[in-house]
DNA sequence: TGTGTTTGGGCAAACGTTTGCAATAACTTG
DNA sequence: CAAGTTATTGCAAACGTTTGCCCAAACACA
């Protein structure tokens, strides 16, 4: 997704373009997929002398909610990157080195079928994350 | 788990059992599985005047580390309940009502199996818990 | 373009949780 | 059973995040 779809989507959903906006959504474009809360404060704020964090905060979540952010659990902390609509994905991410790899749907459409045929209950798995330890860190534990 | 196979877990494990740790250990058994951490605080001070909130977080925090409760994320909200040993299951929470339903392990084995064979990964699985929305409440949105 | 309505921003205070510290209490050892 | 060692407690302050308030700014419509 890129800047201008994102803004055009914000506003059809009745939302208001505003500078913090604008701003809020190019650090995390720009930012390479993985910015904590504080990060992306920082940034925006190098531009925008006045950015407040309880905006920041305010900004991610609406971006959240409308659908052009994702948020992603890494270790005990959030992070942002923009949502790639299509390339959908969800994460593992290693306990010990805090390292977040993709996992394509694939590997849970099995579960999410059978939650919904065994039980009638449909997950979330829309943002799923699952904490382990990567193959890397184990090879490394085991020298 | 009964509360004197929790203490002695503890001991063995080296931790001090102090009045404290084992009135939070029976506000938990006592509480019929789902308490939030306000919650154990308040019925435990009820009981032991000068018990601080500060503490509570800790004996959760150290019970949890040690095995003896099991940490369940319902809705945004921790609660805690006494580890079942052999009865390990997981959770299934409501979105909308809140509900917290077992799951068996059984239903995500082929899911840890398939992490560990494509990538590696060997994920943490103990205290898994999926959000979603359950067949009452997707009846009664139908109505 | 100018005016009105209504959302969003900045600020400060509140919230739930964690941490640092000095005093106390639990366990160990003799 | 007494003294020493060390973990744990209560308290207060800090932390990251959320909320209430009032003013400013964005959009709608004339």
């Amino acid at each position: 997704m890129h800047h201008e779809q994102a803004i055009e989507m914000l506003r059809l959903q009745g939302h208001r373009i505003t500078p913090q906006r604008v701003l809020v959504l190019s650090v995390v474009a720009e930012g390479g997929g993985h910015l904590g809360v504080d990060e992306v404060y920082r940034r925006a704020r190098e531009a925008h002398q006045y950015m407040d964090l309880a905006t920041v905060y305010r900004t991610l979540r609406l971006f959240r909610d409308a659908g052009v952010v994702t948020e992603v659990e890494i270790g005990d902390r959030l992070h942002y990157e923009l949502t790639m609509p299509g390339e959908l994905h969800h994460h593992m991410v290693c306990r010990q080195c805090s390292g977040a790899y993709n996992l394509s749907p694939h590997y849970l459409e099995e579960f999410r079928e059978t939650l919904v045929r065994e039980f009638g209950f449909v997950p979330d798995l829309e943002h799923f994350s699952v904490a382990g330890v990567c193959a890397g860190c184990q090879e490394r534990q085991s020298d």
